[in-house]
DNA sequence: ATTAATACATAAGTGATTTATGTATTAGAA
DNA sequence: TTCTAATACATAAATCACTTATGTATTAAT
C-alpha cells in the first residue's frame, strides 16, 4: 500500500481516467477496477469514493444512470462532455506534474 | 505553478531529497532552490516549511546550527543518518508510486 | 527614502481523505 | 442451514497537511 499521503489530490484523476477507459461503471467497480490495476497499492474507501462522485455529478462533469440488479440498486457513473475534457486535462497536469518532481527529485521515472 | 492538490504529501519528500543533495541549507535557501528545480513550478510557502523543518528537526531527522549572517540569524539544517536513510526510503516511495500511477492512468511517464 | 528581497516564526482556517458507522442483498463455506 | 464475506450503496465526525494571514527584522536596490 502506498503512503496515503502521497495518494491526496490524485482521487478525481483515477476516477476520471478510469471511467475515460471503461466508460459506464458503479462506484463498487471503480474500486476494484483500482484495485486491480494498482495490483492492490491504491485502495479507493468508500468514504472518498461516494463524496467525490456525488460532488462530480453535482458538478455535471458525470451522469449517472440507476439501474435495478435483482433486487440491489447500482448506479452507474459516466462522463459529460465536459467530463471527458476534465479527465484529459487532469491526467496531463498529472503527467506535468510528475516531469517537475523528476527534476526537483533528481529521479528517472521509467 | 502546479494543483495544490497533487502536491500534498510531496514536502517532506522534497525537503528530504534537497538536503541530501546540497548539503546543509537554510530555510529560505531551500524554497529558493525548490522553485529553481521546478523552474517556478513549486512554491515552498513558509507555512508549510518552517513548521515541517521543526517537526523533522524534533525527530532527529534533521539536525540544525544556528549561524549570525551579519546580525541576521540564519539556521542551516542537515540530514541525521537516520535522515539520510529516511530520504532514500522516501524517494524510493515515491519512484514507486508513480509507477502505481503509469498503471492505473495508463500513461506513460517519460 | 521607500520598496522588494531576505530570513525567521506561528496561528487560524480549509478541505480532501480517513475512520467509523449504517443499511441491505447475494454468494459461498462449514 | 446458518454464518461470514463480498457486494453495493451512503453519510458524518475526525484528522492533518497545507494555505492563508500575520508578525518581526535585516539587507539590497532604486
Amino acid at each position: 500500500m502506498h503512503s496515503p499521503e502521497l495518494l491526496k489530490g490524485t482521487l478525481q484523476t483515477i476516477i476520471l481516467k478510469v471511467l475515460k477507459d471503461h466508460g459506464k461503471m458503479y462506484g463498487y467497480e471503480i474500486t476494484q477496477r483500482v484495485k486491480e490495476l494498482s495490483c492492490d497499492r491504491i485502495l479507493v474507501t468508500e468514504g472518498a469514493l461516494y463524496p467525490t462522485l456525488h460532488k462530480l455529478e453535482a458538478e455535471k462533469i458525470l451522469k449517472t444512470e440507476t439501474v435495478m440488479m435483482g433486487r440491489r440498486v447500482r448506479k452507474y457513473y459516466s462522463l459529460t462532455p465536459e467530463g471527458k475534457n476534465l479527465a484529459k486535462a487532469r491526467v496531463s497536469e498529472f503527467v506535468d506534474f510528475i516531469k517537475t518532481m523528476s527534476n526537483v527529485l533528481q529521479v528517472q521515472m521509467t
